[in-house]
DNA sequence: CTTGACCTTGCACCCAAATGCAAGGTGTAT
DNA sequence: ATACACCTTGCATTTGGGTGCAAGGTCAAG
């Protein structure tokens, strides 16, 4: 398995090299071990960690939220059931996300179809009825 | 139609009245009418407005994208065909956000199922080898 | 054996998104 | 008419999530 300085895993990852040493500071990502000079030294495994990270975020999630997902992960054996019972949970919150956002694209959907169509182009009354408040949390 | 003052109504959304005063100056939240004491007077439009702005935000959406999503519903009429873009490329990206979810959620589900069931609870090897990447954008 | 591109640390600064505070005005209840 | 809770404004502060910088150490190429 490669071995990566900070600089090369951020990089690869196009990701500013001070933000792996926050994420590390913020305990999101594991004290890597170090070389004889001091130099962190990152398995590519960190690399997926940070992908992770990155693509939670832009699904709305916090650094905090992101923490417990991954936390998930390593928690003791002795604590089972808990992981399952919080597994549990994020995945309502992810499915209640996901309806979410079908019924917004679907608002999205209907004002494009009805309304800004070659043969009305004119007029278009609903978008500026549209009750943006149609995919509120139910 | 009710008329609310600024407290009133961000009590009713569960806000603090301070953020509706910064989303007015931001322009997520147009200029209210105001009373001749010069208090601002809001109709129920504006909580359903907030309420998708929280909505949004939870998604994964920065107030910036929000104003981006509102201001669909009222350009004007001249420019149908770019609202008309605009939304389709939204739609876009909300579809591949639930596309995403539901990675997310299904690698939730596996680490449930096969893990943390009362059968097979003392061992858990995929808790730790678990690939959180898979839901990457693609 | 020096140059240049990396690495280390601590610390200060940045932006988005709020939130708080002070000084003053309003409105209604007693 | 005096509390008291609310409103107004401008301005400062906070929190989350980074980013930048300086002073110094490291390492590979020439």
């Amino acid at each position: 398995m490669k071995r990566l300085t900070r600089g090369e895993l951020a990089k690869q990852i196009g990701v500013n090299s001070a933000t792996v040493r926050y994420y590390e500071k913020i305990g999101l990502l594991p004290e890597p071990p170090r070389s004889n000079a001091g130099y962190r030294i990152f398995s590519e495994e960190s690399i997926n960690r940070i992908r992770f990270i990155k693509q939670a975020q832009e699904l709305g999630f916090s650094l905090k939220e992101i923490k417990e997902l991954l936390d998930l992960r390593v928690t003791p054996k002795a604590t089972t059931s808990d992981v399952r019972k919080r597994a549990t949970e994020k995945i309502a919150d992810i499915g209640d996300k996901i309806k979410r956002l079908r019924r917004m694209k679907n608002s999205l959907e209907v004002l494009v179809e009805s309304c800004c169509n070659e043969a009305s182009a004119s007029e278009c009354p609903i978008l500026e009825n549209l009750e943006l408040e149609d995919f509120r949390k139910r």
